[in-house]
DNA sequence: TTGTACGCGTTATCAA
DNA sequence: TTGATAACGCGTACAA
């Protein structure tokens, strides 16, 4: 296979006259660069990329950490960095974790070993002391608030959870719950926090039960519905922190003879095309923006912090 | 940044057997093995994988085309190709093309540039003649069944609705029309052929409006629906393509006062959770298996053929 | 405007 | 068992 040698020596020139022609730098006189050109075509010359990340110590790729997918949260935020990147001409590497650890090292360790230029964290597991080490090694991302020296854009949920909370309480609900996705994470624990300083506000009882975590999916709000069914004390209202699950609340009602939002108030979050075809009250996050946003950041040098802003979309679920 | 020379140097050793010890090469010594260690760790070192990659011709890394990722069917095929890369430890890249042509190429062009060692088409836009070239430079994997020299998984699409097809004759069915993705593509051509032979079998005549494209999402569920309450010969039964749209048309048919399956039988396609959330009688499809099937060819040298069986699963819309 | 020569960091070959 | 050295292929000072 043809290298830049041997299509300079067909050319008849130097390695500098093709790479310059190659990279499109000035300084090559018409007459050499179509020598070269031809070169190109005789030989079926092709650029090894390998070369040029070990020349200039970089790949122009960019690593994308996310546990999942296959949801609307985490494709809407793909979605937005496929396009930054494309826009870019960047390429993206994919780290689809399930929320293993040892998959967001591994993305870190591509940092490392030069594979990528920069590593954009949509979600963790990983504590932030395994990840900050490697910011030696490239620029790194978070799609969270957090008290570090690095870049992010983020939402911020104690707000949004604490807003969301007092709408549902002037709607005069008085037992409100929340399904979340899990309850560890930045992002899942500043919504605590906001539910505990909320009840705390209002002087209401805490109940655990209340709580529902591992809601992801359509599925995950039948498997809510019928926890609640069996609750001697029954939450009136659920915050849902994604539509699907809220979805799937409204879809298991149905069947089992709740009517929403009379029995059970349902908040969803997202603002997925579901929550308009059910009509359910949700929360609009800006997901393909924050994702270019994230992308954008992973191309500075310096630290930048981005909020963004959500929106309350007012249906029929409370 | 320390390089092999440095840890060399330090350890009093040759580069060679620097290298030995990185790889984990026999015929190193003990106690220069050590010596190895404890220089690497002194001096930081961290392998640069561009110059391996230079050196070594292969990058560890498989390209995957897909048009999006946010859909059952893609997210399915990703889960498998993910979970199988894990175990080679290789990684993906992911090209998510919305279907333009020119991201696909953007896939090859990788290819060709020892980017990536070999590329996974799981849908796509361009003209075989149009990949077919790049085959030279690395494996090409397809997701359909086609008559080129070239790997693939793939599902008898042209069996499998036809068997769909009469099992709903079978079921008293006679008007039936279907819901695709797009009209293009080997897979939906072959359903296509399917749905005319089956025609033609049955002496049934075709109509044009009771084909509904670019259906993927639960929101073109209700669409379709619409246009189906529009029309003045309505069909009496839908092959679906996907479980999302068949969950929209449920849904849909809930608001509009259409009863399923006395008004129209729905059968989906994926048994995606929501179809049995919904008790969609749907074609199962082993997603996550072909995923895996062709990250598996993608790394073998050789054209290999592979097809996979679907299941069919009666519920409550037939 | 062009060319020489070296650096990038590793693996592989072959001789010792 | 070890080491010297040649690839691998490109970018780019620096010299001309």
């Amino acid at each position: 296979m043809a290298n830049i040698r041997d299509v300079a020596r067909i050319a008849g020139v130097s390695v500098t006259t093709v790479s310059r022609v190659l990279n499109e730098h000035p300084y090559v006189q018409e007459d050499k660069r179509q020598a070269v050109l031809e070169a190109i075509e005789e030989s079926g010359y092709v650029k090894n990329m390998n070369a040029v990340n070990l020349s200039t110590g970089k790949t122009g790729m960019i690593g994308v950490v996310m546990p999942f997918t296959d949801h609307p949260y985490f494709a809407g935020l793909l979605k937005g960095l496929a396009e930054e990147a494309r826009f870019q001409r960047k390429k993206l590497v994919l780290f689809q974790t399930d929320y293993e650890r040892e998959q967001e090292i591994a993305a870190l360790e591509m940092l490392k070993h030069k594979q990528i230029d920069a590593c954009i964290f949509c979600s963790r597991s990983s504590e932030w002391r395994m990840i900050e080490p490697y910011q030696t090694y490239g620029q790194i991302v978070m799609c969270e608030e957090i008290e570090e020296e690095v870049s992010y854009t983020f939402i911020n949920q104690y707000q949004v959870f604490m807003n969301a909370l007092n709408y549902l309480d002037q709607k005069g609900y008085k037992r409100i719950g929340y399904c979340i996705g899990r309850r560890s994470g930045t992002n899942s624990q500043a919504r605590e926090r906001a539910y505990m300083d909320f009840l705390k506000s209002k002087h209401l009882p805490f109940n655990e039960e209340w709580i529902f975590d591992n809601s992801y999916h359509v599925q995950d709000g039948e498997r809510v519905l019928k926890e609640i069914s069996s609750l001697v004390q029954r939450p009136d209202a659920l915050l849902v922190t994604n539509d699907q699950t809220a979805a799937g609340i409204l879809i298991a009602a149905e069947k089992m003879g709740f009517s929403i939002p009379e029995d059970l108030g349902v908040m969803g979050f997202d603002n997925h095309p579901i929550a308009e075809m059910l009509s359910i009250t949700t929360i609009a996050l800006p997901l393909e923006k924050m994702g270019r946003n994230l992308f954008k950041q992973s191309l500075q040098q310096n630290i930048l912090r981005k909020e963004v802003n959500v929106k309350l979309i007012e249906r029929k679920t409370i």
